[in-house]
DNA sequence: TGGCGTGAACGAACAACGTTCGTCTCGAAC
DNA sequence: GTTCGAGACGAACGTTGTTCGTTCACGCCA
């Protein structure tokens, strides 16, 4: 490993040593690196040096314009919920209204591979966008005649099962739904898994194989989330 | 900061230098160990040299009986699903076993801190305590009378709801229901946080701060689990 | 136009982490 | 009594988030 000392020049003498300084940082630019890096490589890979390299800087220059690591994140997810349309409330069809809502919103996440375990990280939401989304999904509920306590409730139970979906599906074999063949590859090794179980101690998952490990699209999120409105339906004709 | 140079004795002659070389290391052991650091100090404070001192030893000594952190995690995490204990299904009362079962299953994760973190981010359960949890759903959803199909995406739902309410709980304020007083005070700062942002651009969550601050025992996480059932039994009664 | 203060960029460094390496040592089998 | 292997162990490596002290470019005021 020993190489030849290279002579050392005195700085001013150095390759290039008129680098050109990039004055160019700022908090947007790093908050939409940070993005970019989790698209293309997932949170595990979303690192300050990284975000740093991509921006052909040195990591310590992200702290100027950001707290920590942590609040970099926070900015990325309040970022991505800047994406979200909002309905106008139709009293008539408030329930397809914050069906669709919800499935935009997961969509939404799954479209940035794993960045919904940050989300599910957070805490009560309290950046702008976030609390944009929060305020819709109640005048939807409102406007479905829920009252303010199940409205309240609602919100918070449909957003983890949301987030909480995505987390899941993001995680499947380590890589959301970019590449579905490498899930079905995933899920076989399930399945087999599955069938090879002593069926004396798991006799319904031996035999319920297929239903468990079903994967068709939407149609996991979607019964969860229909589930969760048929049961809130009942709520809002039970409360009338 | 430069001290008086303390000499430095030959190893032979060191205090305790013939310290008693703890050959009682095991698998179940560690498991234990890092289950006691989780319950006192939380998951961020896990660490293989935390859980080695722990035991009066280095952190390399443990991959002797463990491949990894991650591996040492889904054991604890199979340890504490052990814990569970499993109902006989009877198919009258199905709705309440299952809402029994899943009661139970909160109350033993948020039992150990944030340990429900690692729950959230394991894959579908493959251990066989959490495979004895899902074994058991199953049972009493066939019980119930929900359709294969049905009973296999339900068990998914409710296990994902029970989870991620777990790990929503067990952050809110960074520990979990242990201290409620500081829950409290962290309940006060998110309201009166609220309270503070502008009405025209957030009118209902200003307006609906009570309720969506709400903090009364389990009546949230039964709401939530309330309504999943009440959603899954009319399922169950469409498709009969 | 020229000096100057300030915020930002930067390299180096620190502490904590998971993990691996090479060595040593104990206890049991032969 | 010798051998041998599993396991205990200290040291070290590479990566991470973050901080420190310094340097520098730009805009302001004289």
């Amino acid at each position: 490993m020993t190489s030849a000392p290279s002579p050392t020049w005195p700085p001013a003498f150095g390759p290039d040593a008129r680098k050109p300084r990039r004055r160019t940082l700022s908090r947007d630019l790093i908050v939409e690196t940070a993005l970019r890096v989790i698209d293309t490589e997932g949170m595990d890979a979303l690192n300050m040096r990284r975000v740093a390299q991509e921006l052909g800087t040195g990591a310590a220059s992200l702290y100027a314009h950001v707290a920590n690591k942590d609040e970099l994140v926070a900015l990325v997810l309040d970022r991505v919920y800047a994406d979200m349309r909002h309905p106008e409330p139709d009293p008539a069809r408030w329930r397809e209204q914050v069906k669709d809502f919800l499935c935009q919103a997961r969509d939404n996440l799954v479209a940035h591979r794993d960045l919904a375990r940050a989300a599910m990280e957070a805490n009560i939401p309290t950046s702008p966008n976030a609390l944009d989304s929060a305020e819709t999904m109640l005048g939807l509920m409102r406007a479905g005649g829920l009252s303010e306590q199940v409205a309240a409730y609602a919100v918070d139970a449909l957003s983890l099962y949301v987030v909480a979906t995505a987390v899941e599906e993001s995680t499947r074999g380590g890589f959301a739904g970019q590449d579905p063949a490498q899930v079905d590859t995933y899920l076989d090794g399930v399945r087999s898994f599955f069938r090879s179980l002593p069926p004396e101690r798991y006799p319904l998952i031996v035999s319920m194989v297929d239903p468990l490990t079903r994967n068709e699209g939407d149609e996991r999120f979607e019964f969860g989330l229909d589930v969760l409105l048929d049961g809130l339906v009942a709520q809002a004709e039970r409360g009338r």
